[in-house]
DNA sequence: AAAGATTGAATAATCAATCTTT
DNA sequence: AAAGATTGATTATTCAATCTTT
């Protein structure tokens, strides 16, 4: 074992984070399951639009929000069709492109579903990290993100959260 | 809009998580397949089996510790004994289990993909965060970590990088 | 009967190719 | 010809059921 590096510190960092991520989205999958009858894809993918003005996003936008392809969210965007919470709408000035777009079905659902997953969220997060950690973890991860998925940093310039 | 609490700061800060996740995975997945022809998956299985005594694992344990489940765990550990990087070992003290091991080449073969990851990883996060930020970043982690996914916390326990 | 591991069936993700519009 | 979006083919993941050992 006498060579590789397999203690290096940053690499310890980034099981740290991988394993974080795992146990938070598998947490997070559960609950939304089981309480609101969503994927965490689903979430996701209805949260960006809830945020989105007039509730709707081009496909090709949404697909860089998220962690899937464009043909992933094409798919994506069948089922939540199907489901109803989704509607698909042409673009007026480029009739290439089309516009996912929220319905009141969609919205109530994930209105209600942000609710749930923020409950659950601070009963996880508030016993274990207090408001100055949080704030401290959030602006290394923005500056960690803005490096890494520059698509997902300028999506969010617009938005109120940018600050 | 009113009424759903869009913009409640853990939301943000788990919405920058995923995005952080996502560009960092997607980062690490593009060079490592080009520069190793190692998926992440891969990577990943191959880390914990070189950091484990012996350099092997019970397969309940090496599912444990990744993101996939104990069938998926099969059919990856399927993948790589037919590459030739992974073997399987039956248990003297139960029969009922085996062990992943790493072959000769599976140990050269994250030995490389190790460095050349650390130094890609370097490259990326150096700039970004200073010693001290990259340590707190860490801290965090684990206060998270340890709370989400007990199961990670434990298996690093007898492990060099628990302190 | 419970635990470790594997297998079959169903679902979903991606890449490359295709179609329409610009 | 390039961009937005979709479709087909391939691959991989999971859940539930199965098999062996304890």
């Amino acid at each position: 074992m006498a060579g590789a590096p397999f203690d290096d510190p940053l690499l310890t960092t980034m099981g740290l984070f991988a394993e974080t991520h795992a146990g938070l989205a598998h947490h997070q999958e559960r609950r939304l399951e089981q309480q609101c009858g969503l994927s965490l894809q689903w979430f996701e993918v209805l949260l960006r639009l809830a945020r989105s003005p007039e509730r709707r996003l081009r496909m090709s936008a949404l697909a860089a929000q998220t962690t899937l392809s464009t043909s992933g969210l094409t798919r994506a965007v069948d089922r939540l069709e199907a489901a109803g919470l989704v509607r698909r709408e042409t673009c007026p000035s480029d009739r290439r492109g089309y516009f996912a777009a929220l319905t009141d079905a969609g919205t109530e659902r994930i209105e209600a579903a942000v609710r749930l997953h923020l409950d659950e969220l601070h009963q996880l997060v508030d016993g274990v990290l207090d408001a100055d950690q949080i704030a401290t973890f959030s602006e290394l991860l923005r500056l960690l993100r803005d490096h890494v998925n520059p698509a997902a940093a300028e999506a969010s310039l617009p938005e109120a959260t940018a600050g």
